[in-house]
DNA sequence: CCTGGCACTCGACTCTAGCGAGTGCCAGTC
DNA sequence: GACTGGCACTCGCTAGAGTCGAGTGCCAGG
């Protein structure tokens, strides 16, 4: 596929075009608003090239031209060039932590912030209890026979249990809990607890058996098992933009993705170290999104990963700049992360 | 105003067809739809008084009539027949918190579950702090100048708070801290606490006081001032239903005042005693809102509230089978937390 | 007070024609 | 060989005219 510079050229002159005019754009604005150096005619034969290799198409006989998926693609792995950052958007960014008082208050503060400076729908995940540590674990009575677990991770997530105990307990018996399943568990990756829970039943006082191997159970649940992953949305507002151009009409089916936290795990939770990924339309495995592209990260104090974050919106998205402001906003909330 | 009988029962039979096919609807489709007894000509003239009555309107002159907020509010008011639930639906209410673990799931459980049932965009409120009294407070130690503060109030919701101290505190004191603050503030009403936690400054030995003075003031942002109150939203997809006919087109508007949780909490978070309310179009405070109905009631555990849920949808809902399946719900979630 | 009849309104739909942006192709030029 | 200007062609979009029909308001008669 000879595509020489030239070709090129043009493929991102439409894809700038497009994703600024939202309309099919033909050969003539092209020279026009770009400094091709050579005429419409030869700008149409380019395009009919790169029709050919599957990086653009025509809507209609007789329109402009529009990118592909494949386009975008090629736009964004070979394209597209950097776009810094405003300073509007890098005070916004340097700023919108000022004041967080708490973990729950970061991540909000964090997708509001990206679904602003992107003007797109914004997923955070929660830093991830598999790849968190026990830094605390609190049995709270609530009752003789209930309990309240709280634990507490190194990353700053807080979750809680209600236990129903088989039977009574004093508050003697839970101290004792306390402090055994704090010794054993505490600083332990949440991974790998599993066998730990498992040994502690055997550990504990005989009378206190019971209480134990239910307290296990609830234990493996809240650590491993449920809830694992939680998620912030914001920006949903945002798809609503563009009339209802992108997303040929019809909000629903992504409405309805974006409210199955598995889905959104997928679209921002498989991340790689250092990696930034974007999912351009159709490479989306998601049936309901394949008219949109997701760009994420992971984020994480220093150089490790403890969650992801990113945007969705349409294909004809300004793909440096969302670029630029989730990596922008990933490394700053690791920092702050990194200072607790 | 002369309504009579039959007057009333045309605007009722507008609704109920207009809510069902969703198209403006006409004299003679009324009568053949509806056994009302007299002829198409007899139901233009009512139809004409009711029109002037503000009750229903024209599209456009040559079209059916389509009730007006105002037409609405006298069907809920005075005309709609309850509707029980289906088997089905009593049966999903009754099963839908089988397994649920803590008031998180319960939450979560009750707006999918409404939003499903009614397909509508579902709200529901935590329980308010401002209504619940302190079970527990329990102070975690991170390092020798950071507390994790824990709160569990008697509603089931817990909140965590992170406490910078002034300087370094041994476990010990940690210790009497954490007695003392439980001593004074366990059971109380979170409404009745600011005067309690200013007291408690003078209370503590003087070598703690910086440290309490910082906990007092974290104490009172958590419990009366900050994020007071929680909220969960589901089925926002169900906005995109009904092609674009509801909400004149856009839904910007609305998903920009679903992301503003004060704007939730005034939706349904005024609750009285005992009440359903149904806020129609343009009874609605909220601009973004004037497209939309709410139907909104409290729920709680026996008589008491504790908090709000409701359903936001299109003026045009089925009104009967929202406000039966709030009704039902709300009253199951109070039976639920009961047991609690 | 209700009814059947009738003239009228006006949005929705169809059809047609004209416009124009944009294309593909080709012959000519550098 | 690559580029360019010219030209015929396509086809979606818009505007205008015409038709259809659901629905109305009004009126005279029962």
């Amino acid at each position: 596929m000879g595509l020489d510079d030239r070709k090129l050229d043009v493929l991102r002159a439409i894809v700038e075009d497009y994703v600024a005019t939202q309309e099919p754009v033909g050969s003539k604005a092209l020279v026009e608003r770009h400094q091709l150096g050579v005429s419409p005619a030869t700008v149409r034969n380019d395009m009919a090239v790169l029709e050919e290799e599957g990086y653009i198409r025509q809507p209609h006989t007789s329109a402009g031209r529009v990118p592909t998926d494949r386009g975008y693609r090629l736009f964004v792995d070979r394209l597209s060039r950097v776009k810094p950052l405003t300073p509007a958007e890098r005070r916004a960014i340097e700023r919108f932590l000022v004041g967080a008082v708490d973990l729950d208050d970061v991540v909000h503060r964090t997708v509001r912030l990206l679904a602003q400076l992107t003007r797109q729908v914004a997923v955070v995940q929660y830093p991830s209890l598999a790849r968190s540590s026990v830094r605390h674990l609190e049995l709270v009575p609530i009752s003789t026979t209930r309990l309240m677990l709280v634990m507490i991770a190194d990353t700053g997530r807080v979750e809680q249990r209600l236990v129903e105990l088989p039977g009574p307990v004093s508050a003697d018996d839970v101290t004792d809990l306390r402090r055994l399943v704090n010794e054993r568990l505490g600083g332990q990756k949440l991974a790998e607890t599993p066998p730990l829970v498992q040994a502690l039943i055997d550990e504990v006082a005989p009378g206190l058996s019971p209480a134990m191997t239910t307290l296990a159970t609830v234990l493996m649940e809240t650590l491993v098992e449920r809830h694992e992953e939680r998620i912030a949305l914001a920006g949903t507002a945002n798809l609503a933009r563009g009339g209802l151009l992108d997303f040929q009409g019809s909000l629903r089916p992504i409405l309805e993705a974006l409210e199955e936290e598995v889905i959104l795990l997928k679209l921002i939770g498989e991340v790689e170290p250092n990696t930034l990924q974007v999912r351009i339309g159709d490479e989306n495995e998601i049936d309901n999104l394949r008219a949109t592209s997701v760009v994420s990260t992971g984020y994480g104090p220093g150089a490790t990963i403890v969650g992801g974050l990113g945007v969705l919106g349409p294909t004809r998205m300004d793909y440096p700049g969302t670029i630029a402001t989730v990596r922008a906003v990933a490394r700053y909330v690791g920092d702050v992360l990194a200072q607790n």
